[in-house]
This record gives C-alpha cells, structure tokens and sequence, in this order.
DNA sequence: CTATGGCACGGATT
DNA sequence: AATCCGTGCCATAG
C-alpha cells in the first residue's frame, strides 16, 4: 500500500517519484501543468468528462458545486464552507472569463498554455483587437523584457509598423490594463501609474502617491522625503505613507510575479495572477457565509483507466512489470491529489475561521497567526504548513489577490495596541511616550521599533500629527 | 537637545 | 539555508 505522509514509498517506486509525491506545495497553474504531463506520459491515467466532487467524490450535477460539500455547516454562517473547485478558465486565460465554465467537450478540457508572459498578455486581448492590431500587439509584447517592461519606444514602433503614433499608444493602453496590471510599459513610472489608475480606491494615500510619482519621481528615487513633501505640500509622514503604500501595492516591475513584501523568488514571471484559492460571500439569513474555493484545475475527474487495470491484471511476467509500474504511478498521483485537496480544505477552513473578518475586507482585523500555530491545531508538520502557503495567492471576496503568506503575520498585537494608543491621544505622543505606554500594556519594545509600526501603519510622527489631526486610514 | 529616519547587524522564523 | 524583523548606532531636522 501506500503513504502520503513523511514516510516514503517503500514499494518499487523510484526516488523520483518520491519527488513528485505530495502535491500540497504546488499551485494551481503547477498542479494543472504537472497533471497535465502526468497524463501525457501514463496511459494507465485518464480524465473522464464526468465531474465528480474532488473531495467527496459525488456526482456534481451540471455546472455545478458538489451539493453536500457546499453545504452550510452551521445555520449561522459562521463556519466557512470549503471546497474543491475544479474550474480551469484562470489557468486557461482570462479570455474565457466571460464565458461559460460548463462546457465538457473533449478537446475543449485543456486550452493552450500560455508559454511565456507575452503570451499569456496577448491571450487576454486578442479577442479586441483586429488583426492589424493583433500584430502590433504581439510585436510589442515581444519586446518584453523579464520584468515585464519594454524597452523599445513607441515611435520606434509605429514607425517600424508605419502606422500613427496614437494607434501603438492605443495597443499599449489596453495591454497595460492587462494582468499582470503594468505590462507594456516603458518604464517603471508609467507601469506603477497605471496600477495606481486601476487600483485606487479614491483613498488619500493613493490619491497622494499618484501625485508624488507623476511629480517627484527623482525625488522618490533619492528617497528624500523631506523635500517631497515640500513638493507635494503635505507632510513628511504622510509622503511615508504613500511610499508605503506603494511598496506594498504596486509591483514596478509587472513581470516580476509578486505584490506586497512577500516574496517568493522562483514562480517568476506568470503566476500570481492566477489565483489557488478564490474567497466568496453569500448570504444567509442575514449572517455572511464565507465560501473557499480551491482551484484544481480539471476538467473532469482524474481516474486511474479500469482498462488499463485490467489488461495489467492479465498481463504476464516482464510486459506485467512494465504495466505494473506505470499503473502504481497513476494510482499514486491519484491519491495525492485526494491528499491535496483534504489537508489544503483542512487548513482553508480553518484559516477562514480565523481570519474571517480580514477575509471580509477589514484590513485591520488580521489577527497575528503564525505557521507553526496553524500546523499545531492541524496536527500536520509545521513544514507542511509552510510549503502549503508558499507561493500560492488567494482571491478575496472583494477582488483582491494577495499571497496567502499575508494570513501570517506576527506582531499584529503590538501594532494594534498602537493605533489605539495614537486614537485616544490628547496631544501628540512621541515615539518614545508610545514605547512607554506599549510597555504599560505589555508589549516591550524598543523605540525605533514603534517608529517603524508608525510607519507600517501610516501614522504621522507626532510632531506633525497634531495639525492633520488622525488618520482614519 | 529631542525626535525620527537610514543603515546594517544578529537572532528568530520559515 | 534563506528571509524577515527588531534593534542599536549615527546622521539629520527642527
């Protein structure tokens, strides 16, 4: 028989295999290309049109999510419902988002990968471009370099193609809108504009850096804060705040796959666009019940071929052997995807229940969490956990990705503590009158250390709190 | 002189 | 082993 755990196979299967065996690490678009594969080469796999529940292994009725897997545990809503999904139109390209996800025709079940980054951009607009267009589309896209950026100028273009000017700036407007946002562009600046367009969401900050990239970019470049805010006629720490805010939204390089400070260094390029798990909301008698989707990306279901079991059980001596290893691989890849998908629901359910009101968009209700606490309640190894969430990027209810490593944080204590302490002040504590006040409440930390919270948190240092007054974020 | 930010090092986490 | 985070020291601004 076989092991998933730590443990390894100790039947005929080779140290390769070995590699292959616990599929919990890979993404959705990995886990799609290394099925994929798996399937090409192993006659003794086979996906069926007829789509089952990955988790329970029902009959899915049209379209449709497995009925008692997505049903709500708890009346109140507060239980998460977590299942498997087994939609491919992310990993197949965002070309196909608009249409429908039911159909089961043979040749359809796989659409074409995309090799590279330009591939995947031009798979998102050819369907509104004209061919001309199409062409200049494709010529500019492969000019790509790998932070996603190009490097030719669009006159260069538009003489090169004889065509007006606005025409490539057109193309170049509606590629840059595509995911990952910011590709095609010139340069860095323009790239983290056209984010900032996209993104934001009329709040201050963005508002503010905007300004600073469109006015001060040396400035921002050389780090001076100072004369920044001179610049732009605002504060010094309402300048850091933006700076934050920009490191941790925008991506100057849109090729380069990642957002946020999180960083993940292979999975370069495509990838953090397509989301692993993909949060939802519904309501239930008034209460809001969260849905997790975890994207296993198969059109159908993955079975090993009752054929190919039974011409093997007939076979004899070396033919036997052969057949054998090759029905064992399937068997294998089989059961580790139903690992897969039981410890990562294990794990999504009870990170919602955790989480749930940062999933519900309060950026501030993250509650602190690490690795090795989750694996603890799991009863799984702490590494487990961690090869779990690395590289893997979730969806919330209200569009947003975001790496799944954002659910860990550490010190959310201390830094909420901090807002606090800022929101009931009379006058404006200092840094060190806030250490104090955090000792008081038990967080011993060091003053420079409150600064950097400050900073993360987007208060104002206390000498130029008092004039702006506080910042509701 | 006080309050803060930058840089960089060491210990903790993953 | 690679990365992240808290801190100490120093420079700079007010």
């Amino acid at each position: 028989m076989f092991y998933f755990q730590q443990h390894s196979l100790r039947t005929t299967t080779t140290a390769h295999l070995m590699q292959t065996m616990s599929l919990i690490p890979l993404t959705a678009l990995e886990l799609y290309q290394h099925v994929e594969a798996e399937l090409a080469a192993n006659p003794a796999l086979e996906l069926i049109a007829e789509r089952r529940c990955p988790v329970c292994g029902r009959l899915l009725p049209e379209g449709g999510y497995c009925p008692v897997c997505t049903r709500p545990i708890s009346a109140d809503g507060s239980e998460p419902i977590v299942f498997v999904s087994q939609r491919t139109d992310f990993v197949g390209g965002i070309g196909k988002r608009g249409q429908e996800e039911g159909e089961d025709e043979d040749e359809e079940r796989f659409f074409k990968q995309p090799e590279n980054l330009a591939e995947y951009v031009l798979q998102q607009i050819a369907p509104e471009l004209g061919v001309e267009d199409r062409a200049l589309a494709a010529y500019w896209l492969s000019h790509l370099n790998e932070d996603g950026l190009v490097d030719v100028s669009i006159e260069e273009v538009a003489w090169y193609h004889h065509v007006p000017v606005e025409r490539v700036r057109a193309v170049q407007r509606l590629i840059q809108r595509c995911e990952p946002l910011g590709v095609g562009s010139c340069t860095t600046k323009e790239a983290l504009l056209v984010q900032l367009d996209v993104l934001k969401e009329g709040n201050w900050v963005a508002e503010l850096a905007q300004r600073m990239i469109v006015d001060g970019w040396d400035l921002l470049g050389k780090r001076q804060y100072g004369e920044l805010a001179r610049l732009l006629d605002c504060s010094v720490a309402n300048v850091e705040a933006a700076v934050s805010y920009i490191a941790q939204n925008l991506n100057p390089f849109p090729g380069r796959g990642h957002w946020g400070q999180e960083s993940n260094s292979h999975r370069s390029g495509q990838a953090y666009y397509v989301p692993d798990m993909i949060f939802s909301t519904a309501d239930l008698n008034g209460k809001t019940q969260i849905m997790v989707e975890i994207i296993q990306p198969l059109a159908g279901t993955l079975r090993v071929n009752p054929l190919y079991q039974k011409i093997t059980r007939e076979a004899q001596g070396e033919q036997r052997e052969e057949l054998r290893s090759d029905l064992e691989r399937a068997v294998l890849l089989v059961k580790c995807l139903q690992q897969r998908n039981h410890t990562l629901q294990r794990m999504m359910r009870l990170l919602t229940v955790m989480q749930r009101d940062f999933i519900l968009g309060d950026e501030r209700s993250l509650k602190s969490l690490t690795r090795a606490e989750l694996a603890q309640q799991l009863g799984l190894h702490e590494s487990t956990i961690s090869r779990s969430v690395a590289n893997k990027v979730v969806q919330l209810p209200n569009g947003r990705m975001l790496p799944l490593a954002s659910f860990f944080v550490r010190n959310l204590g201390v830094r909420s503590v901090l807002r606090e302490l800022v929101a009931k002040e009379t006058y404006p504590l200092s840094d060190t009158e806030l250490m104090n006040g955090l000792a008081e409440r038990g967080f011993v930390v060091a003053r420079r250390t409150v600064a950097k919270y400050r900073a993360l948190e987007g208060i104002l240092p206390s000498a130029l709190r008092r004039p702006t007054g506080k910042r509701a974020v």
